[in-house]
DNA sequence: TTGAATAGCTAAAACGTTTTACCGAATATA
DNA sequence: TATATTCGGTAAAACGTTTTAGCTATTCAA
């Protein structure tokens, strides 16, 4: 039963041609190689007949190229990177590339040792969000001149194509807007990464206070440990709320401190309100039902995997060097 | 710059023995060949020295094999099926095999595609979540003794290695915790795909009902069609609602479903309490922080992760026919 | 001392493609 | 008519491995 594929051989010798011919023919190249309508029928009807598809791998080993492309991020169970998966994935389909995805979980090693695996596999080229420490393999890739595109992070010391968001300005206006509806004391939640799309958020959060002439409040900012578990940071945040009952706004500078967030306000029995107000970063369902409705700052996922694949497609179209790109997408502000 | 890829030729030359001595060397066939310690020694601080690492695509198209798993979904950025790649990616990763995935959303022509792409990259086993239609092409997988573990959805027409849930048990607990609460009017929220997984939960709906004498009343099922826009679902389930104003409990066979149920209620300002109460299918964070929160149930995706990567391990580590085995597991109630 | 066994290593085939270089016949060009 | 060009195709190398079969020199057994 367990019947051998066939061989581009196999097809040559049921046609009575030569390899050199079927290959031709398979690849598109039979009416420039002048092959006879003829030949090119008798070889077409016996690939659709027996079902014949090229080994891809021998290709590969041939022509180097694997028409795959290789996405690593931090965790492709988070809601944000399933939706990048997901997009790219289509995208990619469509002009006959295949997406083969790993989680670094924020390891440089990892990071390391994936970026080899996938050379070895001669990966055409990669979507990465990039951890610290992995900058030297990431060169590497460049320098073996395969198309790469970071995102979410940036990484400044690499001259790289990115694609992220303006992480700045989006934690200025959802600042902006709390000041602006006279809260006074705004609390920023984050954590303690010193990655530039965090301080940024930070930044922008300071920025905005000034311009509303509001005092900077060392106390008001809690940076949550990036590993710590999820109750913890519930405690952390309980603690928090009480002892400065002051507060009337915050700022979650992530998605799943947001929920953290609602947690901890749940287990206060406090309540969300004019007195009170949240803003979440990265949108969801949980925030749309949640009573009342939780403004939210929302990435622009679909420019991001649009933008991410035409900047590979660019340069795996030309055997030229392309210039590198940094795009940086406006977030939108949800108010609820 | 572009600096090019050592092969084992390269690292032959350097350490001044044959490609066979050194492909011994790398793949721990040393002693067993009878190398001299000297010439391993020597190899292998060369393959350390310029970082060799063996082209993957030249050794798979030799052995045959290459240490990628297939992962076919429905959807990637489903929040079950995100969890499951992650889970099986790095369970796989541990035994040094990559995943490669891919959504079908639903459509078997895709699934085909799919399968003869993977075939033609020479994956070495393949995890399914098998639509409708695509019975020959995993049955041709099974035929070239490919490892295959189907999961969540299953095919009763193929005997082929299943891991899923009891979703008839699940939906019989959820609606007998209703009538044993003495609700009276239990409606059910499902959709129109006539596959195993949904039909279950429908039975099980039944079952318990006639358990405790209750009729079963078909205006109370609401069957929505499976690609239906979020918001149109929503007017359906106001409209159902509203029509039946005796409706005390209501069970949804779908996560998202149970979402547009909850945004359905929220416009209604209808809340959830005692006297209408609320099972979603697949536990999540929306549930848990509802206003009441809502009870779930829950699948045990560590279980069902761990199970497919061992069935497949099962299949890869044995040159021997291995039975197919359907492992079905119990899901959890979460009362809220 | 001889033959067999073992230690230490290698040449070459094979995996399934793509692609370069070339060939003979027919046709066009001068 | 002689020569160049086009037509229709093929042989063989190459991609980077693994693996089979075998080779020589040394050690061992009798």
């Amino acid at each position: 039963m367990s019947t051998k594929a066939y061989s581009i051989k196999d097809i040559a010798q049921k046609a009575n041609v030569s390899i050199t011919t079927v290959s031709f023919i398979i690849n598109g190249k039979a009416v420039e190689k002048n092959i006879s309508t003829a030949v090119i029928k008798r070889v077409e009807e016996i690939v659709k007949a027996v079902g014949y598809k090229p080994n891809q791998v021998a290709r590969s080993l041939r022509t180097g190229s694997s028409k795959i492309i290789a996405l690593i991020v931090e965790d492709i169970s988070n809601p944000f990177f399933a939706s990048i998966a997901r997009l790219v994935e289509e995208k990619a389909y469509k002009r006959g590339y295949k997406i083969i995805y790993s989680s670094t979980e924020n390891f440089p090693e990892k990071m390391t040792e994936l970026i080899n695996l996938f050379k070895s596999m001669q990966v055409d080229a990669y979507i990465i969000s990039p951890v610290q420490g992995a900058e030297k393999d990431i060169q590497s890739l460049m320098n073996e001149r395969k198309p790469v595109v970071l995102f979410d992070r940036y990484l400044p010391s690499l001259a790289a194509n990115y694609v992220g968001v303006d992480h700045f300005k989006a934690s200025y206006d959802a600042t902006t807007h709390f000041a602006s509806t006279y809260q006074k004391h705004i609390a920023l939640v984050t954590i303690d990464l010193e990655v530039q799309q965090i301080t940024d958020r930070q930044e922008g959060y300071k920025k905005a206070l000034l311009a509303f002439d509001l005092p900077f409040r060392e106390h008001l900012v809690l940076k949550v440990p990036f590993n710590q578990q999820k109750e913890e940071t519930v405690e952390q945040l309980v603690g928090l709320f009480k002892e400065h009952k002051e507060i009337d706004a915050v700022l979650f500078a992530t998605n799943y401190l947001a929920i953290s967030g609602l947690s901890a306000l749940k287990k206060m029995d406090k309540l969300v309100n004019d007195n009170f107000k949240v803003i979440a970063y990265d949108d969801g369902e949980v925030f749309k039902l949640h009573s009342p409705q939780i403004s939210a700052v929302e990435q622009p996922v679909e420019e991001i995997a649009e933008k991410i694949v035409s900047l590979i497609f660019k340069q795996l179209n030309t055997t030229e060097v392309v210039a590198k790109e940094q795009v940086v997408l406006p977030a939108k502000l949800i108010l609820r």
